[in-house]
RNA sequence: GGGCGAUUGGCGCAGUGGUAGCGCAGCAGCUUUACACGCUGUGGGUCGGGGGUUCGAAUCCCUCAUCGCCCA
């Protein structure tokens, strides 16, 4: 740093110390190391994706806790990569294919060819949000970057499907489901999101069969699906309907039926609503969830209406088929009207489930799908529970709690091509093919080697193929009505897959629910099965960092595979940050257009600015409000730090180590113990996760204490001709300026270690300890007892200079008062209330532009002298005559008024009688004082204005 | 409907029983040799409303209101 230019310059900076960062492998975790160990893994973002501001946040803080424990002296993972977002980039690749008019339809492509064309996709952009990351200065161990669809990771995946369908906890059932007609797939229930809607509430006429003239009303938000109807219910105890249950309605669509295909029953069941309409319910088995349970309970039979898309089916009739599911709602009420059976719309508005994906209502729709109970539940919730594992802030275990309380069984099998397909391939055989050896050639296939076992296995249901069952395959079958056979195998065995496929088992072509592949991060990242040195030395994982968006769909599963596969927790604390809105207070949305691109901004403002700002704003456990000023406020925060950097270069001379305590001045033990203060609070903030407070503990200390007090006074002495003093204060400036890089670096990684390095802080320090880089510089600790002692760093000096710090403040108002032109040289006089100091006078008469300034303790002002009061003395400023009477005298009575008001309210305290008997000790003192202090600034005040009126 | 959170100067936030604070913005003045991405000074708040507890409430309790999120 032989040359530094005027102002910080961040582009040139990030990329090359990045590359030394890369260079050096610094970034790397080793599990051999003797270092406790910090582990981390990044929640992964899409494949798909590029980087927001929401990824800047989070990623900032998890470099910042992982840069911070390097410092720390540990041994830091903090593991990268990205999952395959199965639906997203799915339907990315296939509208690009679309646009391009290489396809109308992936099937055109085939599976195959389709699944290639994704992989190709991926190559191709999967590592943009992975360089952005880099760009932000992320320092994850790139060599263990993993991809949930690696081909490891995959096996563990599969491995877990299999182990959990050998436990019994996966199923395959026909079940409504969440279906997205737009993605053509099922959703699990955390997928679809409630969204109020305003619609209208159609009630309409059934007659009833068995008394032709009589009518029943029905409400409902849905008549396109009367066509699916198969039943009308109300409630037994209902003394309007309950007479009619066992008779019939006539459907009313499709009207082209005949009638008595149309003739539906009235049933009694007691989970319909008497308040909700009219109090009869019709019932869609096919097309809503409660109406399925009902439909079970009275076995009634399902109609489809609507198909996979969203279109009508041919059992809507002639009128509706084909037609979009809204459209046909529209129809369908026309059609009620054409028929005189529309007795009336009202609007309404209710609650519908959205696909979160595809934001279009999602279609409750029976279908066959994979389901899991989820495992390891108990444990899960009482780590939580019991403050084991720690949220925060604290009150998302709530929120856990009450999800892991009422969860249903997760649907994992997606309709998609794009993802781990589901493990398990089946055959169907004939009835009369069903004995033991039915499939000989498999049966010698798998089990020649052990066939006893085998024999055993069959019984069992369990079929173990090797020792130890690292790979096994697992039957099961099911018959079927007609006697015929289903074998159902699932394995993770690539071989035994083979074996099975050439004796005509075909395998499902569900892939699974993203999630059930990034539930497994923590440790399928680090090698398991296998217990691997990573995994010994470093799960169970530090911390996560994560939205609380994910909560159930990631951080809630995390804990339980990490349970159910590796017996303890995935991560010790969970921090959840806000979500970025804009300043607005709206979400970043790309339609909206408010949200910045990240690059964007590091290009303009730097990397270390756009971390700064953002960690500064983000306050814990609430939304951020993102705001391009608070990056601009980082920049500039940059830029003073380089430049006081640049102040202490043009001292000159080579790094000061050595501070000799006899020639310290007030200011120096003041700025030493600022910093102490400064090391203490960030610990405790950074300790606590509270990012946003440690931030504004760095800026205030940097940039008001040390640059705003302490490089000023320093001044004093460095313009001064006492070399000895001089050198002493570059060393103190020194000390400072190289613990300060140090407590920024985990926020601005960048410029502290150009600086580190340009200042040559690194120079005496060991290789692994500073001297190679900032990064593993030790961590600053607060000054000891012993440091303290041996540099005169006392509460007493402390307070000396705080109420010069004050003399300076209220001598600058004097300045102002008289009127007087900065810079401008101006005699004043200090009436000092102690022991005056030389480099305090020295420090006041420059600050103060105090030329001369003189030190006297019986100073007398003449008439027309300004004064001002402080704990340190008087300061005066003669003005001989010049000052302006009427002004000075209205500013006198407006302090008055309001020592007056102060006085009132402490003396309304004091004469309680209440207050002085109930109030401890040490309270009543200390306003008895402010009393007293405030009468003597009356009085004080009242002399000068009888000077000024007199 | 249930739960959680928020409400403090124009904006963003801190303050969890004892004199209401910080940053930004505002205003005024400064071409001050580290920094105009800067320096100095300064105005501005009956702490969402109401009630209660207390000698004393931004802070604890009750209630209402508004906004946001999650769940049903």
């Amino acid at each position: 740093m032989s040359e530094i230019s005027k102002a910080y310059e961040s582009q040139a900076v990030e990329a090359r110390w990045y590359q030394f960062w890369l260079d050096n492998k610094l970034f790397v975790a080793d599990p051999a190391s003797p270092k406790p160990p910090y582990s981390i893994v990044i929640p992964p973002p899409n494949v798909t994706g590029v980087l927001t501001l929401g990824h800047v946040l989070n990623n900032t803080i998890q470099d910042i806790l992982a840069r911070k424990a390097r410092m720390d002296g540990k041994e830091v993972l903090w593991l990268p990569g990205t999952d395959h977002a199965g639906i997203a980039t799915q339907t990315v690749v296939e509208r690009t294919l679309k646009k391009q008019g290489a396809i109308k339809h992936r099937d055109d492509l085939g599976r195959e060819k389709f699944l290639e064309k994704v992989w190709e996709w991926k190559e191709k952009h999967g590592g943009i949000i992975i360089e952005q990351l880099k760009r932000l200065g992320a320092s994850c161990d790139w060599t263990r970057e993993r991809f949930t669809m690696d081909p490891e990771y995959s096996r563990c995946v599969q491995r877990v499907f299999v182990d959990l369908y050998q436990k019994g906890m996966i199923y395959r059932g026909k079940r409504m489901v969440n279906w997205c007609p737009v993605s053509l797939t099922a959703l699990s229930d955390e997928e679809v999101t409630m969204k109020e809607q305003k619609g209208l509430l159609y009630y309409f006429k059934v007659e009833v069969a068995e008394q032709p003239g009589t009518f029943l009303t029905i409400a409902t938000t849905r008549p396109e699906t009367i066509p699916a109807d198969t039943a009308v219910a109300v409630n037994p105890k209902d003394p309007r309907y309950a007479h009619l249950i066992g008779q019939h309605v006539i459907r009313a669509l499709p009207p082209e039926l005949p009638r008595e295909q149309r003739l539906i029953p009235i049933i009694g069941d007691e989970e319909v609503d008497f308040e909700f309409g009219t109090g009869v319910l019709k019932v869609t088995p096919a097309h809503d969830k409660t109406d399925f349970a009902i439909g079970l309970r009275h076995h009634l039979p399902v109609i489809e209406s609507i198909n996979a898309d969203g279109t009508m089916s041919e059992a809507a009739g002639s009128d509706l088929r084909g037609l979009d599911r809204f459209k046909a709602r529209k129809i369908a009420a026309e059609k009620l009207k054409e028929l005189n059976a529309l007795e009336k719309e009202e609007p309404y508005t209710n609650n519908v489930g959205f696909s979160e994906r595809a934001d279009v209502p999602i279609e409750p729709r029976l279908s066959e799908q994979w389901f899991l109970k989820y495992p390891s539940t108990e444990v899960s919730r009482a780590v939580v529970a019991e403050g084991r594992m720690k949220f925060y802030p604290d009150r998302w275990a709530k929120v856990y709690d009450h999800w892991l309380g009422n969860i249903q069984d997760w649907c994992i099998s997606r309709q998609l091509w794009w993802g781990h397909r589901v493990p398990v391939w089946s055959l169907r055989v004939a009835a009369s093919a069903v004995t033991e050896v039915a499939i000989p050639h498999l049966r010698e296939a798998l089990v020649s080697e052990r066939a006893d076992q085998c024999a055993q296995g069959w019984a069992a249901g369990r079929f173990p193929l090797r020792e130890p069952a690292t790979e096994t395959t697992y039957f099961r079958w099911e018959y079927e009505k007609d006697g015929n056979l289903t074998i159902h195998a699932a394995t993770d065995s690539p071989e035994d897959a083979r074996i099975l496929e050439a004796a005509g088992f075909a395998q499902d072509t569900d892939v699974l629910d993203t999630w059930f592949s990034s539930w497994l991060w923590p440790f399928a990242t680090m090698g398991w099965p296998e217990m691997t040195p990573t995994l010994r030395k470093f799960y169970p994982t530090t911390d996560l960092v994560t939205g609380p968006d994910i909560i159930f769909f990631w951080v809630a599963r995390m804990i339980m595979a990490g349970y159910e596969y590796m017996g303890e927790m995935p991560f010790q604390n969970v921090y959840f940050t806000g979500i970025i809105r804009d300043k607005q207070g709206r979400k970043m949305s790309k339609s909206l257009g408010n949200s910045p691109d990240p690059l964007d901004l590091i290009a303009k403002f730097g990397a270390d600015a756009l971390r700064f700002g953002v960690m500064r704003s983000a306050p814990i456990g609430q939304d951020i409000l993102f705001d391009e000023q608070n990056v601009e406020l980082g920049r500039n925060f940059c830029n003073k730090l380089w430049n006081a950097c640049r102040f202490r270069q043009m001292q000159g001379g080579e790094v000061q180590g050595e501070i000799n305590p006899d020639l310290l001045t007030g200011d120096d033990r003041w700025v030493l113990l600022k910093l102490d203060a400064a090391i203490r609070e960030l610990s405790t903030s950074l300790a606590a996760y509270n990012f946003s407070e440690a931030a504004q503990t760095l800026y205030r200390f940097f940039w008001s204490e040390y640059c705003d007090w302490y490089v000023e006074a320093s001044k004093a002495v460095l313009q001064g001709t006492d070399e000895a003093k001089k050198a002493n204060t570059v060393a103190v400036l020194d000390f400072v300026l190289s613990h300060t890089l140090r407590l920024f670096h985990p926020f601005l990684p960048f410029i502290t270690e150009e600086l580190w390095q340009g200042m040559g802080y690194n120079l005496d320090m060991p290789a692994g300890q500073g001297g190679l880089t900032i990064m593993f510089a030790p961590w600053p600790k607060p000054l000891d007892v012993d440091f303290r002692q041996a540099y005169g760093l006392d509460d007493a000096r402390f307070a000396a200079t705080n109420r010069r710090n004050e003399l300076v403040v209220q001598g600058r108002n004097l300045r102002r008062e008289g009127n007087i032109a900065s810079k401008k040289k101006v005699r004043m006089v200090w009436k000092p209330l102690a022991a005056v100091d030389a480099d305090d006078v020295a420090v006041i008469k420059m600050l103060l532009d105090a030329e001369p300034l003189e030190v006297d303790r019986n100073y007398q002002p003449p008439k027309g002298t300004l004064a001002v009061r402080s704990e340190a003395g008087d300061l005066y400023l003669p003005m001989e005559g010049l000052i302006d009477v009427p002004a000075e005298i209205a500013r006198r009575k407006k302090e008055l008024e309001k020592i007056a008001g102060e006085i009132v309210k402490v003396q309304q305290k004091l004469a309680n009688p209440a207050f002085a008997q109930k109030v401890p000790a040490a309270v009543l003192a200390e306003h008895q004082k402010r009393l007293a202090d405030w009468q003597s600034e009356e009085q004080h005040v009242l002399a000068e204005l009888r000077a000024l009126e007199g």
